[in-house]
Parts: C-alpha cells; sequence; structure tokens
RNA sequence: GGAGGGGUGCCCGAGUGGUUAAAGGGGACGGACUGUAAAUCCGUUGGCUUAGCCUACGUUGGUUCGAAUCCAACCCCCUCCA
C-alpha cells in the first residue's frame, strides 16, 4: 500500500507515520471524500507533554494541513482508571485534583500544532471525563459490555506480558480499554469522529474500539497508528539526564528543548526531520545528502523547526542563537538558562557545590558536585574547578556581569546578581 | 480461610550473622576521542559540615558485641487449594 489518494494518507506515508491502518483502502477513499473527524487521546498523568508525545501531536496537525478536522481528548476520564497496555505494573493512581491540574497545564501546548475554533476544520478539544464520569454501572455493562470477550480481551498483546509475567492486574485496569472504545463510540455519535490515530501501542484499544462501533451502531470506524519512534540506538523518545524534555515551555525552555533535537544521532537526522517538522520533503533529501560533519546542519535545521512548532519561531532562532555563541564561537550568550543570586549572597561568597547543587540544580546534591568536580566535569566560566572548597564572589563576575556554571561540555547556567 | 513462594539501591539481580553503602548487569552522568553524533575506552553512580558521621535491604519490634542475613508480629504481591 504505497499510493495513497488522499493528501491525508500520502502525507503521513511520506512522513514515516503510517505503521497499521485497519482498512486502509476505505479510509483512502473517505478522505478523499470529503473532511474526515479523527481524534487523539491523552493521558493527564504528567503536568505536561513530552517530546514522546509529539509525534503524535504531528499526526493531528498534518490531518489539519491536509483539509481534516482533529478531535484532542482529554483523557480526564480514563486517566482516573490508568492505561495497562504493555506496562508490567499499575501505575499509581492519580486524584482527581492532580488530573485537572494536568490538564490545565496540558492543554495549552495543542494550540502551537494546530488552530481550535467552530470552522469545518477546526480543532476541538473534548474531554472524556464529561460522559465516563455519568456513566450508570449496569446500563452500561448492559449496553456496552456485553459486547465485550473477556476472552478476546486477554488475548491482546497489550497485556500479554503483564499476565505471563503474573504481575498484578486489577479489574480496575482492565476495564481501560472498554472505556477508550466506549470513548471512540461517543465521539462518533457526538462528532461523526470515523478515525482514532495513536501509537502503535495502541492498537489493540482502538480495534476495540472499532468492533463496538460496528456492533452498537454498524459504524465503519477507522484505526491508523503511529509506528514508535525511538532513536537508531533504541532508546525512548524524550529522556534525558533532567528526565522528560517536555514540551511546556515552563518545564523545558526552548534552549533545552533546541538542545535535545540538537543532538540527535546522525543515524535519525532525515527520520526526524520528515517526522517532527514541517519542511518539505526535497529540502529534507537535500539535508539528507549531507556528509560526515556537514550532518551538524541538518541538526540545527532540525532544532531549529521543531522547536518553532512547539515554542514558536522567534524563541526557536534565539535558541539557536544562544548555541551558536556558546558551542561555535565560545562567546558568552546571556541568553543561557539563567538563575538569580542575592548581590547579599555574592558578597559572603558562594561555594562552588553549593551554586552547582541547590542554586543552579546542575547537578542532584554536593555530593555529586564534589563526585563531578573530581572527575573534571565542573567548571566556572570555563575554567575546571579543582577546589571543590572554592567559593564563588563578585570577583568571578564576568565583564558581562555574570558567572557561567558548566557540567560537561554542554549543560551551562548563569549566575546573575539580582538587580537592586 | 489454608499451604507454598516472594518483597534488596533508578531498574534487573546477587548476597543467608561481621572486611556490605551491599557483587554483577542495565541505565544515567562525567572524562578521553570526535562533529554539541554514534561506536569505543576510562571513571563515577545514598546524604552530609567527608580521615568522620547519618540514613538504607517491605513495616515494627526482638536476639546478638555485631543483622539485608536469625526470631516474632504485621503489610503487600504471586501460585495452588477452599
Amino acid at each position: 500500500m504505497t499510493s495513497y489518494k488522499s493528501d491525508f494518507l500520502r502525507l503521513l506515508d511520506q512522513r514515516g507515520q503510517i505503521h497499521q491502518i485497519s482498512d486502509a483502502v476505505a479510509l483512502d477513499a473517505l478522505a478523499v471524500e470529503g473532511p474526515v473527524t479523527a481524534y487523539i487521546g491523552y493521558d493527564l498523568t504528567a503536568p505536561s507533554l513530552h517530546v514522546g508525545h509529539m509525534a503524535n501531536i504531528m499526526m493531528l496537525r498534518r490531518l489539519q494541513h491536509t483539509g481534516h478536522k482533529p478531535i484532542v481528548l482529554m483523557g480526564g476520564g480514563t486517566t482516573k482508571i490508568g492505561d495497562p497496555s504493555f506496562r508490567n505494573e499499575q501505575r499509581p493512581l492519580l486524584d482527581d485534583a492532580r488530573i485537572k491540574a494536568n490538564k490545565e497545564t496540558i492543554k495549552s501546548v495543542f494550540k502551537q500544532f494546530m488552530s481550535f475554533g467552530d470552522g469545518a476544520a477546526d480543532a476541538i478539544m473534548v474531554d472524556n471525563a464529561e460522559w465516563l464520569d455519568r456513566l450508570e454501572y449496569v446500563p452500561f455493562l448492559r449496553e456496552i459490555g456485553r459486547h465485550f470477550s473477556v476472552n478476546r480481551m486477554l488475548s491482546f498483546d497489550s497485556v500479554k506480558s503483564r499476565l505471563e509475567q503474573e504481575q498484578p492486574f486489577s479489574f480496575l485496569e482492565f476495564n481501560y480499554m472498554i472505556l477508550q472504545a466506549y470513548d471512540f463510540l461517543e465521539l462518533k455519535r457526538r462528532y461523526d469522529c470515523r478515525l482514532q490515530m495513536g501509537g502503535s501501542d495502541q492498537w489493540g484499544n482502538i480495534i476495540n474500539g472499532i468492533e463496538l462501533g460496528r456492533r452498537v451502531d454498524g459504524a465503519q470506524l477507522f484505526a491508523l497508528t503511529c509506528p514508535l519512534i525511538t532513536t537508531a540506538s533504541g532508546a525512548k523518545m524524550g529522556k534525558t539526564a533532567g528526565g522528560a524534555v517536555w514540551l511546556n515551555a515552563d518545564m523545558a525552555s526552548p534552549y533545552v528543548f533546541w538542545q535535545y533535537w540538537r543532538n540527535t544521532e546522525d543515524e535519525d537526522v532525515v527520520r526526524f526531520l520528515k517526522l517532527f517538522t514541517d519542511l518539505p520533503l526535497i529540502e529534507i533529501e537535500r539535508l539528507a545528502a549531507l556528509q560526515g560533519s556537514e550532518i551538524n546542519e541538518a541538526k540545527k535545521v532540525l532544532a531549529t523547526e521543531a522547536t518553532a512548532i512547539v515554542h514558536g519561531r522567534a524563541a526557536a532562532e534565539e535558541a539557536e542563537a544562544t548555541a551558536r555563541k556558546t558551542f561555535e564561537e565560545g562567546a558568552l550568550a546571556d541568553t543561557l538558562p539563567t538563575v538569580e543570586i542575592d548581590t547579599e549572597a555574592l558578597r559572603n561568597g558562594v561555594g562552588v557545590l553549593t551554586a552547582f547543587s541547590e542554586l543552579t540544580g546542575l547537578v542532584a546534591s554536593n555530593g555529586e558536585a564534589r563526585r563531578q568536580a573530581k572527575g573534571g566535569g565542573l567548571r566556572v566560566n570555563d575554567r575546571q574547578v579543582t577546589d571543590e572548597r572554592a567559593t564563588l564572589t563578585a570577583a568571578d563576575l564576568t565583564p558581562e556581569g555574570v558567572i557561567k556554571l558548566s557540567l560537561g561540555r554542554k549543560k551551562h547556567v548563569l549566575i546573575r546578581p539580582r538587580a537592586g
């Protein structure tokens, strides 16, 4: 299935985002016929989505770009259950307040990826708590539950390892896939939503929704999954030292985000350019031809383009400039992440270890700072820290009025005396 | 409710009375080499006011000069039986 007729599937295909489609021919035809409404659901388990979610969100973006209507489904209801798919243990249950707070902070990021509104191709956002919270147990079981075969549910890959490893698998979690299936039905009824997309790990859950739609409403619904995106070395996307690379600016600055992409492995650059930017394929082909250290040019383009989508063009370019000054010109970029300090405190002298740990958070503890110093990993104003008892004072301020702390070659934070 | 098995550091996993802040592996971080890449090699990987002290092997209490290791009770998980 390589030649799709619809712009939508062709685009996703070119971008390497199609893993499985439930009925590719029919979906392709549907998308040619007219606007299709499709959704992706997001769990509200953290205050922000992270890089690992970005490929998914790009699918919704591309859906809209090709004239269709995206629905962002906030999992306000399903997050109360917790998706057991491919997990070997139950995750801790989040309380309602936490979920609500997460929803508020997660919401904002989608506006960067697509336009919301009341128009035909405008994206909309709904929360499945709206209908799930109101379900009545017995009626739900009779209307919906009877269509699910436990035998079948137990056969899904997504729960197989859980069962084989004999790990606890609660009835609560077992219901997740039923609720997700019901979401699909509900969205089909409310918005004529015909397609559910997601990561390849969602295939089983989505198929359940399709079958439910057929059995209950006689509707043909579709599934489309994106391959699980890992790095060439097999790591999941978005994991770094400090944890996940978040999409919310207050949890990962545009600079940090830019750096994440800048450090992409050579093998991944072309694939990532396709997935995480809107750059035309012709341009990507040009970048793909680069060899050796020239590949760094492609990485910069990737970083700037991906950052521009999430944080805006201006922030992306500033991040690029910051990186250029810091890494290529060896200059001091005053746009590096900055921590303020009391002038008073600086006058009294701040221990280097404290500066690296408590003050800037470059390392987790004084002990780690000590170890890093021993291993040559700490630098102040680009000079290695050899004496762990040293203190930082006003005398260490550069002509620019800051002190630059570095952990390794890549992580830099500026300390700036608080004005006034 | 009964019988048996199990709960160790970020994860996996060894350890069955002392030299154990706990082997080994993974991951992570740092260093070298490079191209802010990968691979490779080296180092580090509980906290602190670091020749010392504190906290730590499900929880609490006990035995002992000394416990992750022995005992008791409790909590949780798994399997089989009811």
